[in-house]
DNA sequence: TTGCCACCTGACAACGATGTCATCGTTAGG
DNA sequence: CCTAACGATGACATCGTTGTCAGGTGGCAA
């Protein structure tokens, strides 16, 4: 067992100075944390000298560095980041609260991923959270971030005003909101242009000659499902299609609710010909349907959202791809900005869309009857 | 714009105090964040009965609790809990740091998930991490998290030995491996049987009649990979196969270096007839080398580790599946059985694996001249 | 009336760190 | 030789909160 001694006269003068206990004095064996004091203690120095020393400060004597490095590298000790905020001046926790749909899920995981690169170079942590789109949840999520001082916030929102955090606004804090937009408040926003990707889907599979096109996605409460809708019907009224028979399922919000509704459409007298699924998941599970009823060659299809793996379907699957790396870098960015003193208004920044061919959506319409 | 009056006279007696200054007091347009003096301030009531009121603490009046509630709605007050923490006694931050691969990886994300899950029940928040098999990064990050005094620790490493973690661990800070065991150290584990299931797909291609196997794995330093590669080896072992001849090729860290590993392989005049691919971004490498070459349908493939539309490609993906919900959902609990107490002394929690079959695990071996 | 006890309540110290300031010794400048 | 300036250092207050403790109030039994 290794026990370090401490030298027992920790302060000299005629003041009261309660020492270390002799527990702590010899650390318990290691099992308590060291802090500054002991650190100052065992260098023989104040604990003033020793943050100075942990802080890289000037005016320490080479000498003094040499002793209190050696002291706190044979303790073990770690600065306690949280106490030192508390009187530091620009109280900051260098750390960010990321809220996203689910961490479990490739377009969160890129991401987290991109504002984790965005913060490590800061030495910035990420607390990240999941959604599951519910208010509740988000709110809870958000207070947890907050009672734990986070520097700022890059947040997916469901709940359907977000003006419960005005007064943390109101206070500097930087809030971030990404994939969808803000409701009830003034913030930043980085977005990927929703209605004109799926334009571009409905355009693709318009310009292939298709008529008998159908819409699947997810629940009209959130923003961005709207906003894909909203592209789709608009492009149709463009192209001069009637919408009044294009069928618009909406509420998906999994694999199978998509796979079952995609093969209810497929009872209908006349089936569509071209299938635009808004949502990752939806898509899936509309690939899913078509494999099942073998209409995989003889449907076109196009995926909002990129999918792993699209590349090695057969037929490789076409959809309108996102950015996320994007996205995260450009809204780690902007709160780093914000913190940094810029006091620009809110924007929102558009981060386009791509349209990748590589079969699905490229398939002819059915010639039928 | 609304600002608070605070009544003026803070506190009553001869001793000399400093009042909130004035800016505080109006809270400055709100531009400053509220604390438990401000609410105490505004309630006309000691900060300890505030700070009981926030902690539902017994014995208080139902007056005072409705006073000081208001008071802390009306200046949208959020307990700063590591402030808290400082002071009391159990000292615990509820939170926890995980570390995984990449977050931009459905396995993490999966165990990142099932961990969030777990956390979220207890009040607890998560610093996620990103490790890209660099040693560095893991001490970096680990480092990281200790310095925001995180509660526990849910690791996957990369280092040698993880010995630099031994004074934190006697100082009773639990820490739970995933995915890979620890060296130089002993501590709670919690991993697929990486041996057992390279030996299983090992087993399933050798008994569907092929004799030319492959493997292809990532860097051996890596523990998981030198697991594989051995339950891989040890099974052709068993079945007789001399080991002389068997292609394994080893240092395979991404699609790209995976994909053209393999279409080396095809290169030399035996080519496999069935390829054992030992991890994840491999098997998509491989996958796409296969396509490539046209080969897909007539070589037998199957992978470690379930990859996201492996059941829609054609043939199939057959797979050995880890189980990642189950590895972080038991990782959590091994760390807040720890800190519930629990002292049993440090094990390795093995989650089996479970081979699926999707069709080109089974195709058979190519009939040549 | 007195005494006791339960209930409320707030003053104060403390948690681990940093900002401020005073002190001391040394060196440069007049 | 004196003074100013500067480098090095530590005592102390402080950040926002909770643990401790003492005190005040009111009700009830003796």
């Amino acid at each position: 067992m290794s026990v370090c001694i401490v030298k027992s006269i920790l302060h000299i003068g005629d003041q009261d100075v309660t020492p270390l206990s002799e527990s702590m004095s010899s650390l318990d064996g290691a099992r308590t944390r060291p802090t500054m004091r002991h650190v100052a203690a065992l260098a023989g120095v104040g604990v003033k000298t020793v943050s100075r020393v942990i802080n890289g400060e000037p005016n320490v004597s080479a000498a003094t560095i040499a002793k209190v490095m050696a002291a706190a590298r044979t303790l073990d000790y770690q600065p306690d980041l949280h106490a030192g905020n508390l009187r530091r001046a620009d109280g900051r926790t260098r750390t960010l609260g990321l809220l996203v749909g689910s961490v479990d899920n490739p377009f969160a995981g890129a991401v987290h991923r991109a504002v984790e690169d965005a913060a490590l170079e800061r030495g910035v942590a990420v607390f990240a959270s999941s959604l599951d789109d519910d208010p509740a949840r988000e709110q809870q999520a958000v207070a947890a971030f907050l009672s734990r001082r986070v520097d700022g916030l890059i947040l997916t929102t469901v709940t359907e005003s977000q003006a419960y955090l005005a007064p943390e606004l109101r206070r500097g804090t930087p809030v971030v909101f990404v994939d969808r937009e803000p409701a009830g408040i003034t913030s930043d926003a980085v977005v990927s242009d929703n209605a004109a990707g799926a334009a571009l889907a409905t355009r693709h599979l318009l310009e292939r000659g298709h008529l008998r096109l159908a819409y699947l996605g997810d629940r009209p409460t959130i923003q961005t499902a709207r906003e894909r809708r909203r592209g789709f019907l608009e492009e149709l009224g463009r192209a001069g299609v009637a919408t009044r028979d294009v069928p618009v399922v909406e509420g998906l919000h999994n694999e199978e609710s998509a796979r079952a509704a995609a093969i209810t459409l497929f009872e209908s007298p006349e089936p569509p010909t071209a299938i635009f699924s808004a949502q990752n998941l939806v898509t899936i599970g509309v690939l899913h349907a078509l494999r099942e009823l073998g209409r995989h060659r003889d449907t076109a299809l196009v995926g909002f959202d990129d999918v792993p793996l699209g590349d090695l379907l057969e037929p490789g699957l076409t959809v309108v791809a996102q950015d996320p790396q994007q996205i995260g870098r450009i809204a780690a960015e902007r709160v780093f900005a914000r913190l940094d003193g810029d006091t620009s208004p809110a924007a929102r920044t558009i981060v386009p869309t791509r349209l990748i061919e590589r079969g699905s959506g490229e398939l002819p319409p059915r010639q039928e009857g």
